[in-house]
DNA sequence: AATTTATATAACAATACTGTTATATATCAA
DNA sequence: TTGATATATAACAGTATTGTTATATAAATT
């Protein structure tokens, strides 16, 4: 019960939300390309992202100098039925801004 | 999106959880159940069924001295997950006390 | 080695949320 | 009509959350 209350706490903000639709779109993606893609500060988005991964959300693996998030390999089946919601909002979101990395 | 944010603002709280598990089990209950069920005030039982209500998870009719709960009629696919999901979390929860009405 | 770049964390102000107590409203019963 | 019951709302304290600015860490580049 305490996963579904910090599963649903993580999409329970806007910001987090379109991170999470950004990255499933894009499939994998670094600190960088979030902040300039949805317009946030840094620090927020590296806290937002914490988050989502202590709610099972998100995983990471560094690459270099990069963080690369992407979505969980195994979602739960609420955050299953959040993805393919989230599936079509990221279509409105903008391109990424490509760091240097990509 | 913002109706996805709400939903899930409305599920990231314990007491709330519990609150929707136990309707859906018991498909209608007024607030004096929840409250004595659940062992929270009236107030705050009070509180929290208006902000389910605004998100859409549930909806209320009166019925006399009292105010009936229950799950909303159709469900987003989220909602329906979640709902799923709580099927077997409502199993532990403690029987209703009744109140008069029943 | 010194500098730049990417990310994380700490400290903070502003706001939002939870749970409480007190009170209002509305219906029913005596 | 008076009192009791069910629910809602307001006011409040305590806590949590968001977003900011400043700083730390770690890898890459010069």
């Amino acid at each position: 019960m305490d996963e579904l209350v910090l599963l649903s706490k993580a999409m329970g903000d806007l910001n987090r939300l379109n991170t999470v639709a950004l990255i499933q779109r894009e499939k994998e993606l670094c600190v960088c390309e979030i902040c300039d893609t949805l317009e946030l500060s840094q620090p927020l988005v590296s806290r937002h992202l914490k988050q989502l991964k202590n709610a099972k959300v998100l995983d990471s693996h560094k690459e270099g100098k990069w963080m690369r998030y992407s979505i969980v390999a195994s979602p739960s089946d609420v955050l299953a039925a959040y993805l393919k919601s989230l599936e079509k909002e990221a279509e409105a979101l903008n391109p990424v801004c490509s760091c240097s990395m990509r």
